[in-house]
DNA sequence: CAGAATCCTTATCGATACTG
DNA sequence: CAGTATCGATAAGGATTCTG
């Protein structure tokens, strides 16, 4: 049950068909997922929300320099993917409440194994910046 | 060690400081890798030198509908963050050769768990997009 | 309070042509 | 072969104003 041992990654196992086509990676949901919580604000948000429930201007007044416009956009997206709720209370004024969904939760999950690997190599990655030997050249007639 | 019976991912536990400075999220490692493999090619990159190494020209052939101009600039960002390396044979026409850098081949392992959570909720998120009941309004009165 | 609508600036991307 | 340079289209994002 631990594959701590076998340590050959799904993605590494995958084995595309090359060329992979546009379909296949225009519809794939791994890039569906990166693509939707890879923009400068729904991991943010799915952070915050991942530790409570907030209502709308909460989040705006948590998010120091988020637009409304960019706040709005950001969870109905993340609604629409399932991984945002959103409760409206039709009180005066109207109350909203954003939590996650069960969905959402699960998410946590993969989420927080890749935060932890950009955590800890946090370091690494600037130091690889400064690094760059750019072109390195190797032997010639080295190659299969 | 093993947290697994902890289900309280990383991401819920960290308990940002609200309001989140702009610093805080625009330097965030997290959020910088999500950005970084977060586009369209990158990921695809990744899961092609996952298997094996590459040619660039393999590479371009492999990926339908990725232009040189996108290719190049993928791969040279991927370096950058030192999760591919390039090596150049100084041959005439000359070669260069793509593959994962070891620090690359770690982030395989997470990058993985959250291909699978996409796989297995692929059926999820675009259900949860038709479920749109839109803002299901609660009892008025039901909050703190 | 929680947004929708509008405008406008900037970043991103693809196609094309050219080069060592 | 493996790029770079340039250009135009498009999309993303922010500021502002207005509304139920």
């Amino acid at each position: 049950m631990s594959d701590t041992h076998t340590d050959v990654p799904s993605i590494a196992a995958a084995a595309l068909p090359t060329p992979v086509p546009r379909a296949e990676h225009e519809l794939c949901p791994v890039s569906g997922l990166m693509s939707r919580i890879g923009d400068r604000w729904s991991l943010l948000v799915i952070a915050l929300l991942a530790a409570r429930r907030y209502r709308y201007n909460e989040l705006h007044r948590s998010i120091e320099g988020i637009s409304q416009r960019m706040l709005t956009r950001t969870l109905r997206a993340l609604e629409d993917d399932g991984l945002v709720d959103r409760v409206v209370y039709p009180t005066v004024p109207p109350a909203v409440e954003y939590g996650l969904t069960p969905l959402g939760e699960t998410l946590l999950v993969p989420l927080s194994a890749l935060a932890d690997w950009a955590v800890d190599h946090a370091g690494d990655i600037p130091a690889a910046r400064s690094d760059r030997t750019d072109a390195r050249t190797a032997g010639a007639a080295g190659k299969e």
